[in-house]
DNA sequence: TGTATCCGATACACCGATGTATCGAAAGAG
DNA sequence: CTCTTTCGATACATCGGTGTATCGGATACA
């Protein structure tokens, strides 16, 4: 035996059940809200009974956070990926395009996500966590754009890198806050790259 | 008597009632969510009964609906105002204070406000209210750029008035969720006023 | 002040969801 | 294949919130 602290057999099928839940519990959160989910309705969806839910999770709080932390992890590592592109310069209107691409896909995401960002606003420790994701992502952001500087002209408009990293954030966020009422992800596409350039890029260099 | 269809005496408490209840629903949402408050709180923060409620309201989800159509209200009222202001040319950063400052005074109204976007996002006949008073606001701001243009020169960066108005409620949306999590008013304050200011101001015009 | 009307408190019946305790079945270890 | 441990279904007790029906006190109006 590999002797583990109080060793557990490792269950193969409670992993499954685990991860159907949590499927389960995205979808149902996407279409009704955090707010208006029942636990059982959450079983219901996922084909168990509440014996499975209360054998894996303490509450649906529990849930909900293990859920944003799996997705986000997913995500930050999808944009991650989108900007860590080893091409030496950086060639911002396709980078805008790749991470766009990422980041406003997924329109249940962003309804949880949303949700998620109501709970946190009322729970610093969920606060907390969120914050981290957005660290990370901002860190990344940062990243490439030090990487790139030298190669392209850097806008005027605002300071210092870092301040670009937060301007992106903040754009993204907002043009989210309109997808998620006009639910017109085609618009907020393009609006959110016309964005993205007008900040990353030198007012005098005009695309097309 | 002046002759109103199937006219109700239109009695002086009832119109109080109705008032403490919307403001004790807006200290008990702000303060737990709109997901986790249940009619019974409300009625006891306002010092009522149950009775009291369903005399004024069908459900928690209306008496909602109305709390948010009378703060929304009031508050674009006050943006109107600060952007109305009969100075014939825009001051720009006096503008942009005085608008920040109303839009991130109370935070309170923010997360009460995300709230209903969580709700709208779900609901397209909440959704439109929403979008109403957002183009609303949106019209006000485009109003106020096209009076001044001439004036100041504006941002070469962004197309039309118009695409500058929208930006300009992105960027107040996308600083208000980093608001909701660091609590850090002061610093969403100065954030969002260099935003607007970046925003607003040709390139060349550095202030101080 | 009298009185017709309205308002809101109280009481009640009613779910629906929660959490726990128990037990049969499934799955890993040997 | 057997045995042991774990998982998840079922049943149960309970609780908090909901919505309604009723009634006494408050309020507007003459």
């Amino acid at each position: 035996m590999v002797a583990e602290a109080t060793a557990k057999r490792v269950t193969r099928r409670r992993v499954r059940t685990r991860a159907n839940l949590l499927d389960a519990a995205f979808a149902v959160f996407a279409a009704k809200g955090f707010g208006r989910v029942s636990i059982e309705e959450v079983c219901e969806a996922a084909g168990y009974s509440r014996g499975a839910f209360y054998s894996n999770f303490g509450s649906l709080d529990e849930l909900f956070f293990a859920l944003y932390r799996d997705r986000a992890e997913l995500i930050a590592d999808q944009v991650a990926g989108a900007l860590a592109l080893d091409e030496p310069d950086l060639d911002v209107p396709a980078a805008v395009d790749r991470v766009t691409d990422v980041l406003l896909l997924d329109l249940d995401w962003l309804l949880v996500k949303t949700d998620f960002l109501v709970h946190a606003a009322r729970d610093p420790a969920v606060a907390q966590t969120l914050l981290d994701h957005r660290a990370r992502l901002r860190g990344a952001i940062a990243d490439r754009l030090t990487r790139a500087r030298g190669h392209t002209q850097l806008p005027a408009v605002l300071g210092d890198i870092d301040s670009v990293a937060h301007a992106v954030i903040a754009a993204y966020d907002g043009v989210t806050t309109q997808l998620l009422l006009d639910k017109d992800a085609e618009r907020a596409r393009s609006w959110l790259k016309q964005l993205l350039t007008a900040l990353l890029t030198d007012g005098s260099n005009t695309p097309e």
